[in-house]
DNA sequence: TTAGGGTTACAG
DNA sequence: CTGTAACCCTAA
């Protein structure tokens, strides 16, 4: 055939990014005249650009597709809609239900998922998030849709940002439950998101500090300036970093798994509290899974 | 021109 | 054989 198939280098994939993050996905044609990008992509076409982006968008959801959907989450009316992602249906950044107060029931089989060790890897996400909750100002920490919703109408999102966006939020409502479960049984409070500092606080570190008073959701203002700064860097991740940042949000969710069951230890109770964990860290591997891409570069 | 469905080349 | 990535076809 007339094309012997040419691999995609990383130099071409990283001008592709680069496009995409100045035109917009979409605008293939933009991409390719513009004389920043069109030296390396010389040998693509617009058609080209679409298909890799594509690819890219694909891999970077589908994580692993070995065992894909395979987790049939039961529905119990606590957990909502979660993903399978209705075909159509806005922003994709929507699924789960948000805070759940004290949501007892929820006894779902889950069984064990398998996380790739995590990672370490930039990840500012975290403050992109706690941008996102100081702007909504709600005390008690908003709940994901509101936070994806303020993120997304602020800025643009490649699409494989928005899995790891949707991924580390559930990561983070996965946290906020168990410090719920902490507190009403007296363990060891933790604070959700005390600095941001770098990526490692989401909630890995809880664990036994002593008489720290973190009970409060100290939520620091970060400025406009910093925030679009991080937004840039994680924009031009690569898919590896991307993969590692998935991975680590995940990871995270794992990690709260077990400060649940070590909480479970001393309060039977907090199980269902543990079982709801586990089943918001599968919801959040089988986002990164499902490939769903799809139609979602359409803002509202 | 683009989005999306199809097809083909290839690695595992 | 199967899944993935690069490529092709075409309606809108």
């Amino acid at each position: 055939m007339g094309a012997p198939k040419q691999k995609w280098t990383a130099e071409e994939e990283a001008a592709l990014r680069a496009g995409v993050v100045k035109h917009g996905a979409g605008k293939w044609r933009t991409i390719l005249k513009d004389p920043e990008f069109s030296g390396v992509l010389c040998l693509r076409s617009n058609v080209d650009l679409k298909d890799k982006w594509r690819n890219m968008s694909v891999t970077a959801n589908g994580w692993g597709s070995r065992e894909k959907a395979r987790i049939a989450l039961k529905k119990s009316r606590q957990i909502s809609k979660y993903d399978d992602i209705p075909k159509v249906l806005s922003t994709e950044v929507q699924d789960i239900d948000d805070e759940i107060v004290d949501s007892k029931p929820l006894s779902m089989s889950s069984e064990s998922l398998k996380i790739s060790g995590s990672k370490r890897s930039i990840s500012r996400l975290d403050d992109l998030i706690m941008e996102a909750i100081t702007n909504l100002k709600e005390p008690t920490g908003s709940n994901k849709t509101a936070i994806a919703m303020f993120i997304e109408e602020q800025y643009w999102l490649p699409p494989d940002f928005k899995q790891l966006l949707s991924a580390k939020l559930k990561a983070l409502t996965v946290s906020r439950k168990l410090i719920k479960v902490k507190r009403k049984y007296r363990i060891a409070p933790i604070s959700p998101f005390s600095e941001r500092r770098n990526s490692k606080t989401l909630l890995l570190e809880g664990r036994k500090m002593g008489p720290s008073k973190l009970e409060r959701d100290d939520i620091k203002i970060l400025t406009k300036a910093q925030v679009d700064a991080e937004l840039a860097r994680m924009r031009n991740m690569t898919a590896e970093e991307a993969a590692a940042v998935a991975a680590k949000a995940v990871s995270e969710a794992e990690a709260a798994i077990k400060e649940a069951e070590e909480a479970a230890r001393e309060a039977e109770a907090a199980e269902a509290d543990a079982e709801a964990a586990k089943a918001f860290a599968e919801a959040a591997m089988l986002t990164l899974k499902n490939r769903n891409a799809a139609k979602m570069m359409v803002r509202v």
